[in-house]
RNA sequence: GCCGCCAUCGUCUAACGGUUCUGGACAUCACCUUCUCAAGGUGAAGAUUAGGGGUUCGAAUCCCCUUGGCGGCACCA
């Protein structure tokens, strides 16, 4: 049975793009297989937790359609899926690492972890715990007793070469003396990510654990972890970190990084999953545009690049503007009238549709585009000063106009433009601008025939 | 600094030792279409496959070194 997970902090105000990449990942793996995807929210920092923060996370998941099957708000058989409520299980485990030697106590203090530190930084070498408390276990467990704080740390064997095989990137090798003995239990009582990943994807019989890079050099550590418990490996699989243009992790600074983000702009889910699927990975013959349905046919987590690849918006866009494209006029109308939280009368959206849908990428074009067919232009992009004579004759011509269809105001004003002696395209840019306020618009004729004859005659009237 | 991962057009990628003077997509540019902007069509430009050594009859593909990018080196995940 195939179970993979996600493992969201909620430390952040949403979930990150790149994490939304990962369980992508974990969610196609699951499909593909038949399995389960399992979210787990690990909030074992007890001082970044973000209020608010999980209940978004799922709440963006669920709005890109990622299913999951087992998580804190679904239940499941290996429940709870949250860490903070799992304290009792982190504190059995690691004491039977104490047993076995694998962890032991340690109570040093802030001021001589900083100072080894410094000094390791001095001689250029590798900052790490020189396993002081190991050697006075006893005396360290009597200062425990009177109530001193400690922290339980991991006992790195010395000089072990530790492997493990990644589907993505093959064999990895590390020796031991590069790994710190990681501190596994806090002061607080709660259990580092190190060891609360371990346990928990042992007990949840997590047979994939599919995350991002930056979880490899962290990896052997984990490996010692599962070794001392004596439990068998899962397959790991480390997936790429999507980048910034310039190559940097991506962030904040240089791309909106909240998933959420990406639909409130009115970027469609299957869009940006279509695009994510794209990261690392290509469809085998070359589509760039598939269904989710068909992701999960064609999918191979081995086929995965190790290549951290930039997160290209234009990209997206381009790619979101033809899912809209392909969409039928009654999806459109609802997306665009949900978009705008219903304000905006669905009649004329729906008139709207058939013209704007080639010109917008997404759903937030819509507006800037189609404003002019809510209300009147509050300002014109060229001034139209000079043109008043024309615009007042053509404001003559159209009130002859009987049947008011787009192409028979098209004529219209074709015939108008010839008799006038005005370039066409001069002619209709500033009808365009008269009516529209804007420089850029969708056709003009069918616009108008949308606005209606009163309409129009009054957006002339003015001039 | 140390450890690890990675390296094909600006970007995402194809190629799974030989049908490749590297193919596609986005972006760019030109032309066609056109009342604007798009969309669409046609075409162009863009990669001495980071550099250097090997292995091989043959290397973008395998190995080594260099360089570069990224990641990690917390009582954060």
């Amino acid at each position: 049975m195939v179970r993979t997970r996600i493992a969201p902090s909620p430390t952040g105000e949403d979930i990150h793009i790149g994490n939304l990449y990962t369980a992508l990942i974990n969610w196609v793996w699951a499909k593909k297989n038949k399995g389960k995807f399992i979210i787990r929210i690990e909030d074992t920092d007890q001082e970044r937790l973000v209020k608010g923060s999980q209940q978004k996370i799922l709440e963006t998941i669920n709005a890109f359609g990622l299913h999951y099957d087992e998580a804190p708000d679904r239940d499941g058989p290996y429940k709870p899926y949250r860490q903070s409520e799992r304290l009792p299980i982190y504190k059995k485990h690691v004491e039977e690492l104490i047993r076995k030697g694998a962890a032991y106590y340690c109570n040093c203090s802030k001021e001589r972890l900083a100072q080894i530190r410094r000094i390791a930084l001095k001689q250029k070498q590798i900052p790490k715990y020189d396993k002081h408390c190991l050697s006075r276990q006893e005396e360290v467990k009597e200062e425990i007793k009177k109530g001193k704080p400690f922290v339980i740390r991991l006992n790195v064997p010395e000089n072990k070469e530790i492997k493990f095989r990644d589907v993505i990137r093959g064999e990895v090798k590390i020796m031991s003396d590069n790994l710190d003995d990681q501190v596994l239990m806090k002061s607080d009582g709660f259990p580092t990510y190190h060891l609360a990943v371990v346990v928990d994807d042992y007990l949840m019989k997590i047979s994939h654990v599919i995350r991002a890079e930056e979880w490899l050099s962290s990896t052997p550590k984990h490996i010692l972890l599962y070794e001392a418990f004596g439990w068998p490996l899962p397959i790991f699989a480390h997936v790429p970190i999507l980048r910034n243009p310039d190559h940097s992790k991506l962030s904040k600074r240089k791309n909106p990084v909240w998933a959420s983000w990406y639909l409130e702009q009115g970027y469609l889910p299957e869009a940006v999953l279509n695009y994510l699927a794209l990261m690392g990975w290509s469809h085998p013959e070359q589509k760039e545009i598939f269904l989710m349905s068909e992701f999960v046919e064609v999918f191979d987590l081995k086929d995965i690049k190790a290549v951290g690849p930039a997160f290209d918006r234009v990209k997206l866009e381009w790619m979101n503007g033809e899912y809209l494209r392909k969409l039928p006029i009654s999806n459109f109308q609802f997306l665009i009238t949900n978009f705008y939280k219903n304000k905006l009368p669905k009649d004329i959206v729906i008139k709207t549709i058939p013209l704007i849908r080639e010109r917008i990428k997404k759903l937030s074009d819509y507006l800037p585009l189609c404003e002019f067919f809510f209300k009147k232009p509050d300002r014109y992009d060229i001034d139209l000063s000079s043109k008043k004579e024309l615009l007042v004759k053509v404001r003559k011509e159209l009130e002859r106009v009987k049947e008011w269809k787009a192409d028979t105001i098209g004529q219209t004003m074709q015939d108008m433009a010839n008799r006038e002696k005005v370039k066409t395209g001069e002619f209709f840019m500033t009808l365009r601008i008269a009516i529209t306020g804007k420089k850029i618009s969708p056709p003009l004729n069918e616009s108008m025939e949308i606005l209606g004859k009163e309409e129009c005659l009054a957006r002339l009237d003015i001039f």
